[in-house]
DNA sequence: GCCGTTTTCGGCCCGACTGTTTTCAGTCG
């Protein structure tokens, strides 16, 4: 018997998508649409696998989906397909979908194209403009054309639609910086990054600035003359939006002090909270907008009744909520947890003591091993572990138990150097051993054991079967001398996909065997994810937050494995290297099984 | 089509901007 072709989450989500864009295309009941929207959303974000939720019947369960679209999906995971899917796919074709990639074209006018000129494609759709043939449809001019041929250039030379954070994060505080230094000290009274950047979401699709000044204009004209601008996409007396030379779009808003705390909530979103909070605000009587709350007059306060906010903390206390961090703010349940005053306690730069992943001259990285202990003393760490690439690694050299040997006269030096001085720090030794394409480990249980920490990755052949990258993750995982996995799906953002690897299982395994999971830091990776991780915490899993530092300044980007925990709803207590050196080291399985 | 601190029906967020318009529809964030 012959299975259909197993669907991902990715592509029974963009099938969703494409049948929502269709629903659109065709004008059918909005609500209907949002629904396939949502749905779609929420299955991409999912961090189980579809199939697996199917069997165990519980499609239902996934926010979003209720009984229609849980039996269509249902029909979809068994059958390859569904009729009434396929007949919308087969009345609308790709190219129309498409053409609502092009900036200004929406469902309507895509729709217009295709039935009053038979445009179906992006291409058709440039063609046609280029003759200047969509000027005769009513609603279209010579203006139309020029914008969509512009929108269809930077569709083209757009490869990725969205930065990652490591790239923005930094861009978006330089050109806050520099437009405070390119005016008189008082002009700017705040100024704060909004938007996807301030709720750290691993890509960013534009950045969005918020800012409080008595001079909208001046603070405006010194914003478009910063000298990373390369285009000018728009400019109002209190909004401009100005596009970098790498093709980032960067917003700035200036509002009144008195709007502050609406207009930073609204502009930092997500879409999907503030529709949350203000569908509740509304339920008490108040519509919500960036400058704060009108009175509709259903609820006790006259209509037109105004309401501000100095703070975001003090609109979301009038709706009865918790202040609920930017990070979380992404409907997956923070507001009804806000409501009972529930929302977790997240972890914060501040509670990490220490790193148990990074890497020294011994494999590939060019800081000595004195050298980053300083790096780590230097950010107020307690401890540090010098893991360096184990043998087995081909592109690196790898570290055996020969130098491991040598590794550790150093490493003990260097702590005796601590004790003597009465500093309080412990350079601990460890490996990122490999786990090598069958499931053996790159170092022997003999040499494993003698290390404090074991963090074992894969590096190589990532793009086995599920099964068989699965299986030989488990083995590794079930070994008793491996402490943490190490980014564990092995993605790199914008460059490299996720291996097929089964995360539920191996989530299990890492909870079963006490194997802590990593939230790797590097804003490339960021593995586990967000998602991952506050799986991760469901099935009760330890989690350690490392910068996998390849240089002194490699510990910089702890803040990005930070922002992702928060995201992951993770808190102090759920990751082992917020521990003090003795509790956290008794985390670790080696020395449990000491213990037995 | 989904959902429930107005739960099995009747709701489902809000404003700015743009281009083509003489009052607005469409798109976007």
């Amino acid at each position: 018997m012959t299975e259909p072709t197993r669907l991902t989450n990715r592509q029974v989500a963009d099938i969703l998508a494409g049948v929502g864009a269709r629903l659109q295309i065709l004008d059918a009941n909005r609500f209907r649409i949002i629904a396939f929207q949502n749905a779609a959303e929420s299955i991409r974000n999912l961090a189980q696998d579809i199939n697996a939720i199917n069997a165990a019947g519980e499609l239902k369960n996934i926010p979003g989906v209720g009984k229609g679209i849980g039996d269509a999906i249902h029909h979809l995971l068994a059958n390859g397909s569904d009729p009434e899917f396929d007949a919308l796919f087969e009345q609308v074709p790709q190219g129309v979908v498409d053409m609502m990639q092009v900036p200004d074209m929406g469902p309507k006018k895509a729709k217009r194209l295709w039935e009053e000129l038979g445009i179906d494609s992006v291409d058709a759709l440039r063609t046609a403009a280029e003759q200047g043939k969509l000027r005769d449809l009513k609603g279209f001019g010579a203006k139309s054309e020029e914008k969509i041929l512009k929108g269809i250039e930077l569709l083209s030379t757009r490869v990725d639609e969205r930065t990652s954070i490591g790239v923005a994060r930094p861009l978006a505080l330089g050109m806050i910086a520099a437009l405070k230094a390119a005016l008189p000290p008082e002009t700017i009274e705040r100024i704060e990054v909004a938007g996807s950047l301030r709720r750290w979401k691993e890509t960013i699709g534009d950045v969005d600035i918020l800012c409080v000044s008595g001079q909208p204009v001046l603070v405006m004209e010194a914003f478009r003359s910063l000298p990373e601008v390369a285009h000018i996409a728009g400019a109002g007396e209190t909004k401009s939006s100005v596009v970098l030379g790498n093709g980032l779009q960067v917003d700035l808003r200036v509002v009144e002090a008195k709007n502050w705390g609406a207009a930073l909530q609204y502009f930092t979103g997500s879409k999907e909270h503030n529709v949350a909070v203000r569908e509740l605000a509304l339920k008490q009587g108040w519509s919500l907008n960036e400058y704060g709350l009108t009175a509709t007059g259903s609820g006790d306060a006259a209509e037109g009744e105004q309401r501000f906010f100095a703070e975001e903390a003090d609109l979301y206390a009038f709706l009865g909520l918790e202040w609920v961090p930017p990070e979380l703010r992404e409907n997956r349940g923070e507001v009804q947890a806000a409501r009972q005053h529930r929302l977790p306690t997240l972890v914060a730069m501040g509670d990490l003591q220490g790193e148990l992943h990074g890497h020294t001259t011994y494999s590939d990285g060019t800081g000595s091993v004195a050298e980053m202990a300083e790096a780590a003393r230097a950010r107020g760490y307690r401890y540090w572990s010098v893991s360096d690439h184990s043998v087995g690694l081909g592109i690196v050299q790898g570290v055996d138990a020969d130098k491991l040997r040598r590794q550790r006269v150093e490493i003990d030096a260097y702590n005796a150097h601590c004790t003597e001085q009465g500093i309080d720090f412990r350079l601990l030794q460890g490996s990122e051993v490999e786990i090598l394409a069958d499931g053996a480990l790159g170092l022997s249980d003999e040499v494993m054991a003698g290390l404090d920490v074991v963090v074992a990755s894969i590096h190589s052949a990532q793009r086995q079967d599920r099964e068989t990258i699965t299986a030989r993750c488990l083995k590794a995982i079930y070994n008793p001398h491996v402490d943490i996995l190490g980014h564990p799906t092995g993605r790199l953002i914008g460059s490299r996909p996720p291996t097929e690897i089964d995360m539920e299982r191996v989530l299990q395994a890492c909870r079963e065997t006490g194997t802590v999971v990593e939230i790797n830091a590097n804003p490339a990776r960021l593995d586990v994810n967000d998602v991952y991780a506050r799986r991760a915490l469901e099935l009760g899993c330890k989690i350690a937050i490392n910068c996998d530092a390849h240089d002194v300044l490699g510990m910089e980007i702890a803040e990005f494995g930070i922002g992702t925990a928060r995201r992951g709803w993770v808190t102090a207590a759920d990751v082992v290297n917020t521990l003090p050196l003795d509790a956290m080291l008794a985390c670790l399985k080696d020395v449990q099984a000491k213990d037995d």
